[in-house]
RNA sequence: GCCCCCAUCGUCUAGCGGCCUAGGACAUCACCCUUUCAAGGUGGAGAUCACGGGUUCGAAUCCCGUUGGGGGUACCA
């Protein structure tokens, strides 16, 4: 490559173009992505799916120490779980395999030799302690760090001399040293850098896999991706590519930088920062449609009002250029209203599915062995509109489940009731839910009242009209029932939970409070 | 340090020169509904569109600068 300034790529190539839309995702399985790193594949599975192209899965596997087990498998069944298919993969391979790239190395080893016989690239020896102390040199006399080009300039002889001492050498770009170099950003328009504040980058490491950098541009060029969608931290190497692909004399694919998911304190959400992996938010109770949603409106919009969209409908409405330039902070309390949201969508078949892991991991060990799917189904449908999560399931459940709710006694005692009332309450409401003929929300929602009534319950209104006052009666036989003050509907909850068991848990709760009564 | 990106309510955002005394949503507050908690309904507070210059009859919208935030600066990706 000469030292000049190279053009910009400016070619039109919206997603609109007549060539298919070939995107992909390319994780590192050094770990479990987190939500951030969802959000871009969903972008990028969104503009393949938009205009009928294809989404391939490119694991990027090159660094070989920081390779993590399980990962790859993590990876795709956190991309399975928000419904994100992909048509070419490791797993099921397709017409631009391997889709590793750790098999794939001859193919780099291909290119990196082919720049160097065009003198676009050259072997480098350098240590990696020389590089280390070079760069600390730098940074002590205030100079921009970057590799100072030695083995660039090496006579054949030299590079002779350390092949014999048997080096093995990284082989690295030689970048233009001076000009400019632009490359089109989709979403920013031309962007340009100076040739002098680029170095000369490793293409291939010593243990003759490539670095991210070069094996992105080969497999991008490979496998034909026309559209590559990355995080915004790619910016600052985007001019490195554009001098590679211009080496080759590729076309350049489009490139649309999405902007950083940040953590509430405005930095780079990452897993130092306790960003969590994807499959934890599963494993926490969250939907996949709520997360898929959330992640949609989290750097790209629609319009002011629509709030809702289906995996179908995001397809259909997904315009690649209203994806946002500026960074989004992670706000959960936003997800967690999604989420609520998404429950409350869910049919009842659907609800107790999803939720019915949830309840047998989290119910205590002796609750679990009452939990029959139709009961549990009924005791759900309770409390839809009360789960923020699948995960709340148990928790807010757990007392239809148990033999018996223990509590404090203190707890039944209301503040409009003392110990000897409650007992007195009890003692006479208990033979009248007995006597009910019919168990069914309508009949013993009358019989509560017609009872609050009969022993004069009342409640002064603002104006000072007097009505019935059903709370101390229904509190007291909330809690007796349940243990707790904040319970679903009564008349409701006492059906799904029978009337067997409402009856001994009032039993039992009327000696309670006979106890409190005769201290 | 150097290079680069970004900048509308606390948060996610609408806005692409006049429709904006800036709209919606989350969160927050109040009220209503009500047997509790939720859910739901209504309403409130909350952004001099970071600041300063231009351009223009007219700027949140275009340009420049400043400030602030973020990213990059690896034989990591």
């Amino acid at each position: 490559m000469s030292d000049t300034s190279s053009s910009p790529a400016t070619q039109a190539t919206p997603t609109e173009a007549a060539r298919p839309v070939r995107t992909r995702y390319a994780p590192s399985p050094t770990g479990f992505p987190h939500i951030g790193n969802y959000r871009t594949a969903l972008f990028e599975w969104l503009a393949a799916r938009h205009s009928g192209g294809q989404f391939v899965l490119r694991v990027e596997d090159t660094d070989r120490k920081r390779l993590v087990p399980g990962s790859i498998e993590g990876i795709m069944e956190g991309l399975r779980w928000m419904g994100l298919t992909w048509d070419e993969g490791p797993d099921i391979g397709g017409p631009y395999g391997p889709y590793l790239q750790s098999e794939r190395k001859p193919i780099y080893r291909e290119y990196a030799d082919q720049l160097v016989a065009q003198g676009d690239a050259y072997t480098c020896y350098c240590s990696e302690e020389r590089l280390e102390q070079m760069r600390a040199g730098q940074i002590a006399r205030k100079e921009p760090p970057g590799y100072d080009r030695r083995c660039r300039y090496l006579t054949p002889e030299e590079r002779a001399a350390r092949e014999a001492e048997g080096i093995t050498p990284v082989v690295r770009f030689a970048a233009p040293l001076a000009g400019q170099t632009a490359y089109h950003d989709y979403l920013r328009g031309d962007l340009t850098f100076e040739n002098r504040t680029i170095d000369d980058m490793i293409l291939l490491k010593s243990d003759g896999l490539p670095t991210y950098n070069f094996a992105n541009i080969i497999d991008d060029h490979l496998m034909d991706i026309t559209h590559v969608i990355r995080g915004e931290e790619y910016i600052s190497s985007a001019p490195r590519y554009a001098q590679v692909y211009r080496a080759f004399g590729w076309e350049e694919p489009t490139v649309i930088h999405v902007p950083l998911v940040l953590a509430p304190d405005r930095s780079k959400l990452a897993k130092r920062h306790g960003a969590l992996p994807l499959l934890d938010y599963r494993d926490m109770g969250y939907l996949p449609e709520a997360i898929c949603n959330f992640l949609l409106l989290l750097g790209w919009s629609y319009d002011d009002k629509t709030e809702f969209f289906t995996l179908d409908e995001m397809i259909r409405v997904f315009d690649d250029r209203r994806i946002s330039v500026s960074p989004a902070i992670f706000d959960k309390s936003r997800l967690d209203w999604f989420n609520g949201v998404y429950i409350r969508k869910l049919s009842p078949e659907e609800l107790t599915k999803r939720a019915m892991p949830f309840l047998l991991a989290g119910l205590p060990e002796s609750a679990r062995v009452s939990v029959n799917p139709a009961y549990a189904s009924r005791v759900l449908a309770l409390d839809q509109e009360r789960l923020k999560t699948l995960a709340d399931a148990p928790t807010l459940t757990s007392f239809f489940f148990v033999e018996q709710p223990e509590y404090d006694s203190a707890l039944l005692l209301g503040k409009n009731m003392d110990a000897p009332q409650a007992t007195e309450t009890l003692r006479t409401l208990i033979p009248t839910l007995a006597g009910l003929a019919a168990w069914e929300p309508e009949a013993i929602l009358a019989a509560l009242d017609a009872y609050v009534v009969d022993h004069g319950f009342i409640r002064k209104k603002a104006d000072g009209s007097e009505v019935p006052d059903r709370g101390p009666v229904f509190m007291l036989v909330r809690v007796g029932v349940s243990g707790r003050k904040e319970t679903p509907g009564l008349p409701e909850m006492l059906t799904v939970l029978g009337k067997e068991r409402t009856l001994s848990r009032l039993r039992a709760a009327q000696q309670t409070v006979e106890a409190v009564a005769g201290e």
